[in-house]
DNA sequence: CGGGTTGCATTAATTAAACTGATGCTGAAC
DNA sequence: GTTCAGCATCAGTTTAATTAATGCAACCCG
């Protein structure tokens, strides 16, 4: 199999002293020796069977008619292979191409939308695919290259994996507007920890909310869990009990129209940091910087909270 | 200029180290050492400037997004390259591609068109390129190699240009219907020289029709001159004169109705040999081999008279 | 018609490149 | 912690590309 016999540069050498039907004049324009387009020819001639050229003694040479339709398709395959040499140079300085980022859940839905619109919006010539999925599976996704950089908590990465700090997340409660607490500034967790919990139960978020209690020798009254943040956001507003969010409310309502309200926990808790990953041994396209940029910009302008918040402030 | 800094070996090897995602299976599949895949790698990072891998120690790579983004090109390219390799081939051994044929005119509008027809339907893949010129200008185009072949009598050939026989063509008198020879049989060129006569006046067929008589010792009453055929046929008919050819008069009617007559010559005169010319160093294309193939089928089941030939058979 | 010229092919020697076997190195698996 | 897998590196070798010099055959010109 496989029977490309011959070299891109035989069929550039080909292709000149075609144009010019001079091997000795291809030379010179090529900056090499005569013999060596003559051998290219008699190579290309010899793993192809045809005859190329017919040689006028002492002026020249012409193509045969097969040597002209080669020549066609032979100036075809290299201007395409001179495509592909500008397409590499061009994957390595423009920002263009396609960006794959993965992020986590409730991050991403809330973030995302809004950044990747101003991104394409300004880099016209990128098209981005963005995904969500739970952390285990979406590192899994950034060691199998299967998208470039992740939008994640800094939990469970493994030591391959860069991580890239973004903004700090403390945790907050979140009851309903008649719970109460409903009209307390703040409150501790360690009075939480009496009360009726509703727990998010993603799989590294639950362990981090776990260990704020775990830390301080409390248990919470972890009475009902979901996976869904609007239901939980639901469940908190109907009453079910208090939650424990680290990203901002965004809105006080709850899908049913039921409300919700923020209170700041008086101690100073570990926060979540969001950033971005990606592998470490891989240098990132300009694309993913650009991007990665725009991510840095976008949180010091409207930080979700401030990175080193002591006290709470939730978006409406 | 001239960017293509890599082979298409290289591209090669790291298109299969990609798709199996190994350097050492690369290897084996490709019948090569590791280190060469793994320095066709090296190479193209190196000239492109990108990060095509990411080598994931113990297990192999995995294409990072611009090495998958430029493998689909390098892909692309390297079937482009199979598929000029075959063409090559192909264009060796199949009876396609076009075949640029040249003739000299009153042969070529009488034989070609029914013979182009023949043979287009014997090989469909071929296209047919036929023009007539007259013989200089037809000598010139087949040493330029703007056709492959001619078809044209044995006259002012140079050396490198070789010549086929195909029918040889002794000339005969044609007069109108009403001339005084139209009821003999034959006539002598002693008695044609005092006749008034209508000189079809090609290039080459010129000096042929003029040295029938002079080698004679004669000098024929050349009245009229005329480079369309169908106006020698014409002025014949009309009793001008009478006129000398050799290629046979197909119908017996000139163009205004009025009619012709053909007459044998008793000398044997020395005929005109049409046949095919090519360049004699070139090597002719299946194409051209089956034309002429064809050719002389064609010529030796219909001729347009005997090779040979002493009567005179005129077909209607 | 012969010497000079032109231009491709050939040759032999050199240089560059590709290839190989062996070894090193690093993270993963057990 | 030890072994294993798998890519990179190294040094030596084989192969291919390149070159300067020469050969050769037709064209050109006086």
């Amino acid at each position: 199999m496989s029977m490309m016999n011959f070299t891109l540069k035989q069929l550039r050498y080909f292709t000149v002293a075609g144009e010019h039907r001079s091997v000795t004049k291809a030379a010179e324009l090529l900056y090499v020796s005569q013999p060596s387009i003559s051998s290219a020819i008699l190579h290309l001639e010899e793993v192809t069977g045809l005859q190329l050229f017919i040689r006028h003694h002492a002026q020249g040479l012409s193509l045969t008619p097969q040597g002209q339709q080669f020549y066609r398709r032979a100036r075809k395959l290299l201007r395409e292979a001179e495509e592909l040499s500008q397409f590499a140079s061009s994957l390595g300085s423009d920002i263009s191409g396609t960006l794959n980022i993965v992020g986590f859940p409730t991050f991403t839905s809330l973030m995302m939308p809004s950044l990747i619109k101003e991104f394409v919006e300004r880099y016209p010539d990128v098209y981005v695919d963005c995904q969500e999925m739970p952390q285990k599976e979406l590192i899994q996704n950034i060691l199998d290259c299967n998208y470039e950089i992740g939008v994640t908590y800094d939990m469970e990465l493994p030591t391959n994996i860069e991580f890239q700090p973004l903004v700090s997340l403390p945790p907050f409660a979140v009851v309903s507007h008649d719970h109460e607490l409903a009209q307390r500034e703040s409150v501790s967790i360690k009075e939480l920890a009496d009360m009726p919990m509703v727990m998010l139960d993603w799989p590294v978020s639950r362990q981090y909310f776990m260990s704020l209690f775990i830390s301080r020798d409390l248990r919470p009254e972890c009475r009902y869990r979901t996976q869904s943040l609007t239901m939980a956001r639901g469940m908190v507003a109907n009453g079910f009990g208090y939650s424990l969010f680290n990203m901002p409310l965004s809105s006080d309502m709850a899908l049913d129209g039921t409300r919700l309200k923020a209170i700041r926990i008086e101690e100073e808790l570990t926060p979540l940091t969001m950033g971005v990953v990606k592998l470490a041994q891989s240098r990132t396209t300009p694309a993913a910087d650009a991007f990665i940029e725009l991510l840095k910009d976008s949180v010091s302008d409207h930080p979700p909270q401030k990175a080193t918040a002591k006290t709470q402030k939730i978006s409406a």
